[in-house]
DNA sequence: AACAAAGGTGAACGCCGTTTACCCTGCACA
DNA sequence: TGTGCAGGGTAAACGGCGTTCACCTTTGTT
């Protein structure tokens, strides 16, 4: 059955409740309290003992920046459904329970999505980048087609990007056709994204100019009307 | 000629030098490096003397956010250049400054902009606000008329912020008519709020979901879009 | 049965924030 | 003009941190 060793079981579940512990700090404490003795301790061990895991506190917190990509990205399939509904409704769906994970994980998201470049990201960048292209991409292959934008428009030069989306969707087994990945379709998904973002963080960090109460209105109405921009009602 | 004391102007000095040190630690080696007793040593004295001036590191770093807030706005407002030039030409000015101010100090920026709620804000959220609507409120006074949203839109419920941001206003000093207060100006203020936010702080984490050379372009597209929405070409 | 590796320990090093007790020194006031 | 006191500094100490090292026990393999 299992072909795994006693020592290897027992390592596994080490493995898994240090991940825990230090998921559970973060989360109550914040990321400063997520402290190799404070894992130990938690787990009745000594603080050198976590070096047989992990080579230092930065590697465990981009394993954690990991997890956290696991489950938002199997947390946003949720919504995302059956292939039956209407397509909006299901952008709609995924857009509002990003944002409540958010709201709701404060410290989870500035991890993940609001750490400086050189520290907890590096590796994770590509991680995040996978969720992202596997909530995005079913979107992108049902797409009927992408309303062209305005004449009188430069678009600015996304050729690069064209590629890259295309090889890491066939990467993934995500298959979209190409006539779905034209300058249009990488545009349109990338205002959607800095929109989806920015009202996102600005609201999990206070930094809005003023104390905003239906803060959800204003997000349903970014919503309608990207919706609007490619042309659905 | 100046009323301050020996001791006054020593301790004036002492301040500055504390607050010069810290920031730069902060921009070399990130917000963990600001740390009382590298201060200290950069300044020649023992850390708990630091406790004559700040009651805690907390406290300092909230000093420091609110001295990056002051430099930005200055920043910010050599950018808006004297009455005279076209009105969109000031506002795209503003922004990219604001772009660039960022990228070149992301560890201001993630201070400032994206620290969890109830870190280092709290005080500085006022702060933030009134560097905002200072920089914001002139255009708001200066611009024509904000074209109304597309019918079949309903506005969210602004009436609150209306308030907030008129009497935000004439706090500071500035005078807004107040026709140029409706629920679209500040609904088209959000609206050019979250973007600018979500694409600087996006390009800043490295969080765009894949690597974006031209996105300088990208910015400036967005930057005309808006422009558009109000009806400027 | 012998042995090597894995997983744990305790002690130590050098950081850190913060508190305490103490010491000067410049300033105000008698 | 002295006197006292507050302001700005010190050293020592506490507890917590990441990390390293030497060591010891358990486990799996040969």
């Amino acid at each position: 059955m299992t072909e795994l060793t006693r020592r290897e079981r027992m390592r596994a579940e080490t493995e898994q409740e240090i991940r825990q512990h230090a998921r559970a700090l973060l989360v109550e404490h914040g990321r400063e309290a997520v402290t190799l003795r404070a894992i130990a301790r938690e787990l009745g061990i000594t603080a050198p003992a976590l070096y047989r895991y992990y080579d230092s506190r930065e590697e465990l917190l981009r394993q954690l920046c990991d997890d956290i990509c696991t489950d938002l990205a199997a947390e946003l399939h949720t919504h995302v459904g059956p292939a039956g509904e209407e397509f909006m409704d299901k952008v709609f769906a995924v857009c509002r329970a990003f944002r409540r994970w958010a709201l709701a994980h404060p410290e989870e998201f500035t991890l993940v999505f609001a750490s400086p470049a050189g520290q907890v990201r590096d590796g994770a960048q590509d991680r995040f980048a996978e969720v992202f292209l596997g909530i995005v991409g079913p979107f992108m292959a049902a797409q009927p087609t992408t309303a062209p934008t305005e004449p009188g428009f430069t678009l600015p030069d996304l050729s690069a990007q064209q590629e890259v989306l295309a090889t890491a969707f066939s990467d993934q087994g995500i298959e979209v056709p190409p006539e779905a990945l034209g300058p249009h379709a990488v545009y349109f998904l990338l205002r959607w994204w800095v929109r989806l973002y920015g009202h996102v963080a600005l609201e999990v960090f206070g930094r809005f100019p003023f104390d905003l109460k239906h803060a959800d209105q204003l997000f349903d109405s970014m919503l309608h009307e990207l919706a609007h921009e490619i042309g659905l009602p």
